[in-house]
DNA sequence: CACCAGTCTAGACCGGTGGTCGAATTCGTC
DNA sequence: GACGAATTCGACCACCGGTCTAGACTGGTG
């Protein structure tokens, strides 16, 4: 976790040093950012960075994190899902990955600094400080899953890790190929659409 | 691509180099094998190293190309796919894929390797290398879906790229799920089974 | 024999990395 | 002002992949 007297810090430092740290973890990606250039853009000592993160590992959960709570805050909070029959699981879906994918793509950073997570994922400098985010995100696709399986949407004969791995899986797959085919407003609805119907392909019943 | 120099070495020397490389490479993955660890076990001085291989990178693949031959030559070539309807595809990649599973669970260390596989894809570094090893690969892939859609087992609606991508995701994610599962022969057939009903579902018409 | 070109090895060295640490400085409080 | 805690600094560490030079060894030739 970042350090409590992050916190204390005079609001416009924090920025600098989160700016620094958002710019170069976006545009290199978690394992060749570099600390050095971060602290040197935000101007700041090594000693100083060290002093408010435990390392590189935590300035980049801090920096993503962040990043995560204000796309949340413009998305809103995922939707209810077992409300209806198979057919509205999987429109409300669609309808909640379009909005997202919406988000992601008015922000190029942010899009960058996520298409980075993938390769940041298998860091195990990186595993040991993703507890916290992975909070956010795995548990959110369980329940999904057992939504979906309650509103027969989703097959039950496959255990759930299975299921989740899958579908983590396509979903990187799937964001990746977006972001760099950099579909406009008009096409992203129908490619969203193709996703969801794989997806939907892959784990229904 | 690795230098002519090294085959005229002692085999037993090629085999103590590649030997510590695929230590090396399968416990640590590509970007956190340290080269200097190599030379180590292997015995060489630095400079002996960069004499015979141009760098990292060329090293993982000529270890990599090296597994990949002799996993071909346990399990033999790709099958031809569109010999029949789409019943018949599907089956013959699921005994396919069965087949280099098995395999791969038999020698822990090659699936080490394979599994850091999709790390090293990410690495600036191994990319410029990965020439030789994706000829073998991908184009396979991109047959294969080919294939398919030429006996309506695959979908015809999306770009070819997006399944592809979509499929290796899927695969990875299979792999690695199945790999940490470590399944015994006996349950492997109906794993596996699984999965390619997964990835039938995702990407059939 | 002496000489030489080519092959090969050894390891010092380079700029870079993430991370540590003790000293110096600033700040809050008595 | 004084004292202790909070904060800042940058030298320093071990390690990384990669470069480079000095020299040992080899086989061939006059």
């Amino acid at each position: 976790m970042v350090r409590p007297r992050f916190a204390k810090l005079p609001p416009a430092q924090q920025q600098a040093i989160l700016q620094a740290a958002l710019d170069e973890f976006a545009r290199h990606g978690f394992h060749d950012a570099s600390l050095n250039r971060v602290i040197e853009t935000a101007g700041i000592s090594k000693g100083s960075m060290y002093y408010y993160f435990d390392g590189k590992a935590e300035l980049y959960a801090h920096v993503a994190s962040t990043q995560i709570g204000e796309l949340f805050a413009q998305v809103g909070p995922p939707p209810q899902l077992d409300t209806g029959d198979a057919d509205r699981f999987w429109s409300v879906i669609e309808d909640y990955y379009l909005r997202l994918m919406k988000a992601l793509l008015a922000s190029p950073q942010r899009a960058a600094l996520f298409r980075g997570w993938a390769t940041a994922s298998k860091d195990p400098a990186f595993q040991r400080a993703q507890g916290e985010l992975e909070q956010a995100s795995v548990p959110w696709i369980e329940q999904a899953v057992a939504a979906g399986q309650r509103v027969d949407a989703v097959r039950k004969d496959l255990p759930a890790s299975l299921l989740i791995a899958v579908v983590l899986g396509m979903g990187e797959a799937m964001d990746l190929w977006m972001l760099s085919q950099d579909p406009d407003d008009e096409g992203l609805p129908t490619v969203v659409g193709s996703l969801v119907s794989m997806i939907r392909g892959a784990v229904s019943a």
